[in-house]
DNA sequence: AGAGCGCCTGTTTTT
DNA sequence: CAGGCGCTCT
């Protein structure tokens, strides 16, 4: 093995790759710009040329499935065992990891458990309540979720619920001083967070839990204070650098301890500000590390001349960014389509007949799977299913409602964690009524107030209850609690003896009577219970994983915690994958490749289709109305653009049902501001592909051209449907229609 | 006290 | 489309 990885390079590329590993380095790659290949190189490189050991690097992804194609590439160049030494995953990930195994040096529990945003917002909600009286003597109105998402931004940024507290003092003297009453509303807000804050801290402490802002900060704490759990890494890469919070900048500097980090990022396709990212990070670094160097990354690869024009325009209305360039390696090729359209379902209607329409003129060239719709949000995806289906096109939602997400998925790890960590009450307050037993709001806070004056989790409360070791509450409880207990108890003790999280789950499932509880409670129980034995099957992989992690875990041969219990069971091996887990669906990825895929524009990053398709361009939907950050829903309209490789449409309704009602919509300025200026970007007429085009195309896709007989034939076959009844107006005008009527017909 | 039903609202983006 | 709320029934 030598270095034929690097013969594909550009020489910008190659001048990545090489780069001394002694130098901090910043790679600025646009789009397309081969920067996973450039990354995957540079760690090959390392490994093989300057004789790192992988075990000594360290990759640090945005999300799991960026971390895992990672591996699987670089599997590809150094082998699968070297792969498998690598240290890769999210910031995270690799927090919870050292976590778990460094858990006493700052004070924690190795068997924490991950809570979730759910979680997280069900506890603030409890914590609310007690100020519900305050609020509404002072008429402020303050729901959970922003109190979660300001206590989050704060975590972020590194305030402790001290500080904060102490921030929010002190702001408030000064207005106070300064004599304006105007802000006396928000100052009350600010004050209450603050206060919620602290609880919140609190509470967490006391389940033996870490939010996910947490994770960050213990790691930070944990790795700054401990040069002992650090001194194994020699090379920090960062991956979505421009993403990165203030914390994980931190976590960067505290990893690298001999300063060597390559980073790799894009200011253009900075999309994450509302979740503190900063993308001021990139210049921070130049000061922070002296002798940084920077390679820009301009030829892009992946799409036509034209959609990078477009895109180009686009992002370049921002007038403070950072000027840098793409240089297309492909032909100009189809001009991007903008339309409008009456409402959503005739754009809906569109989309769907459009894309059959290029499976058909493109002969065999395109597949469902090329395509993609990107949406600002989850919920425009409606109208789009509803209309794919009608038009039988297959299609499936990129990380709509998460997996781990679902009620049947919640209700079975909630047991689990209970049985990992019995004083995280979030999972006790699911469990214990899950399938209904009787024991309702009354009785959980009776149980809650016992628990608060003998300072015993509620699990141990209610076994002791159950036991006879306590007094029961009132007659039923005792009973109506039973059966709980044994399940709790079987579960614990399967664990303890090493049964694996797969038959854990099978187990649970058949003594809490789960499918029947799924059958009798939920209208589409079915894909409820499939979903249940996905689970099983998820927990059967990550069992597989098993080794490499538990040698991660194993890393200096303490394995055994001061409480006597390992720290990584299977069982929590389990449950932190489920938690950090960013996957949607867990379909077989092989049905997938024959789908449309619907996804939001923020989980399209880093990927690419043939063709893109991105509707409700609308101003209001994008950017969108609450957005505080105008310029990062341009760059996100960029992104979305920049995912597509040969065709791209740009659609808008001028009217759209939002919230019930429905409302007159605009062309989003995004797109009528570049219109304006060179409305030659765009295209309202739907060409039939002339061969030129096909072949355009096929160059882009590197696929081989299909002949004429190829298209004459799955025109034919497309344009006739089995029932001549279902060929609906619109299909009809496409297909037989001049486009010029089409566009008559549809604004 | 708790379950179950129907009607309401209010919908960003994610580790 | 789900979660919250209020109503009625057991």
């Amino acid at each position: 093995m030598d270095s034929t990885y690097l013969q594909t390079l550009n020489p910008a590329q190659v001048s990545a790759v090489k780069h001394s590993p002694d130098i901090p380095l910043q790679i600025l790659a646009g789009p397309g710009s081969g920067k996973t290949k450039v990354l995957t190189s540079r760690i090959a490189y390392l490994i093989l040329q300057h004789g790192m050991a992988p075990s000594s690097i360290c990759a640090v992804t945005f999300t799991n499935k960026a971390a895992n194609e990672m591996k699987e590439r670089l599997t590809k160049l150094i082998g699968k065992e070297k792969a498998g030494e690598l240290r890769m995953g999210t910031f995270h990930a690799l927090c919870a990891l050292f976590l778990r195994k460094y858990s006493k040096s700052i004070g924690l529990e190795g068997n924490f458990t991950v809570c979730d945003a759910e979680e997280s917002k069900k506890i603030i909600a409890s914590l609310l309540k007690e100020y519900k009286a305050d609020l509404e003597a002072k008429d402020i109105s303050l729901k959970d979720g922003t109190v979660l998402s300001l206590i989050s931004k704060a975590k972020a940024k590194g305030s402790s619920a001290a500080e904060f507290m102490k921030e929010t003092r002190s702001r408030l003297q000064k207005s106070k001083s300064s004599g304006s009453s105007t802000n006396s509303i928000s100052g009350d807000i600010d004050m209450i967070v603050a206060e919620i804050y602290h609880d919140y801290e609190k509470t967490l402490r006391q389940n033996n839990s870490l939010d996910f802002d947490d994770l960050l900060l213990f790691g930070l704490k944990l790795f700054s204070e401990n040069q002992h759990t650090v001194n194994w890494c020699k090379h920090v890469f960062v991956d979505e650098f421009q993403d990165t919070n203030v914390t994980q900048y931190e976590l960067m500097r505290a990893i690298a301890v001999a300063c060597c980090v390559t980073v790799v990022g894009d200011p253009d396709q900075s999309i994450y500000g509302w979740r503190s990212a900063e993308v001021g990070n990139l210049k921070r670094m130049q000061t922070d590390f002296s002798s940084v160097k920077q390679i820009l990354l301009e030829q892009n690869y992946r799409s036509t001349g034209s959609i990078l024009r477009l895109s180009m325009a686009i992002v370049d209305q921002d007038r403070s960014r950072i000027q840098k360039s793409l240089v297309a390696s492909h032909p100009a090729g189809t001009i991007p389509v903008l339309r409008c359209f009456s409402s959503e379902q005739a754009e809906a209607a569109f989309i769907a007949v459009e894309v059959k329409r290029l499976v058909a003129h493109m002969g065999g060239l395109l597949h469902w799977g090329d395509f993609v719709i990107l949406l600002r949000f989850n919920a425009l995806s409606r109208a789009i299913e509803n209309a794919l289906q009608k038009e039988g096109i297959p299609s499936r939602v990129l990380g709509g409602h998460k997996f781990f997400e679902r009620l049947e998925i919640k209700d079975l790890l909630a047991y689990l964690q209970l049985v990992d960590n019995p004083h995280f009450t979030p999972a006790f307050m699911r469990a214990v009524n899950t399938p209904s037993r009787g024991i309702g709001e009354k009785t959980l806070s009776e149980l809650l107030a016992r628990t608060q004056k003998s300072k015993i989790s509620l699990l141990e409360l209610i076994e002791k209850i159950n036991d006879g070791k306590t007094p029961d509450i009132k007659p039923p409880v005792k009973r109506k609690l039973q059966s709980f207990v044994t399940h709790i108890r079987l579960l614990k003790r399967m664990a303890k003896e090493g049964t694996s999280p797969a038959d854990l789950i099978r187990r649970l499932v058949e003594v809490i009577g789960y499918q029947d509880h799924l059958r009798q409670t939920q209208p589409d129980w079915e894909t409820r219970w499939e979903n249940v034995q996905e689970l099983i099957t998820f927990a059967s992989d990550v069992n597989v994983d098993l080794p490499d992690e538990t040698r991660e875990l194993a890393y200096d041969g303490d394995t055994i915690g001061i409480d006597g219990s390992r720290d990584a069971t299977p069982l929590r091996l389990f449950l932190q994958a489920s938690m950090l887990s960013s996957e949607g669906d867990h379909q077989n990825e092989e049905n997938d490749k024959e789908k449309v895929t619907i996804s939001t524009c923020h989980s399209a990053k880093g990927l690419e289709w043939p063709v893109v398709m991105i509707p409700a361009v609308e101003q209001g939907t994008f950017p969108f109305y609450r957005s505080e950050d105008i310029e990062e829903e341009r760059r996100l309209l960029y992104v979305a653009c920049t995912r597509a490789q040969s065709l791209l449409y740009i659609s808008h309704a001028s009217q759209r049902k939002v919230a019930g009602e429905t409302k007159g919509k605009e062309l989003s300025g995004f797109i009528s501001a570049v219109a304006k200026q060179n409305p030659s970007l765009f295209t309202d007429q739907l060409t039939s592909f002339t061969p030129d085009e096909r072949a355009v195309i096929s160059k882009v896709l590197d696929r081989p051209k299909p002949s004429d007989s190829d298209v004459a034939r799955s025109v034919a076959e497309l344009s006739v449907p089995s029932s001549a009844i279902e060929l609906s107006p619109l299909m009809a005008m496409l297909f037989h229609l001049q486009p010029s009527s089409i566009q008559a017909s549809c604004s």
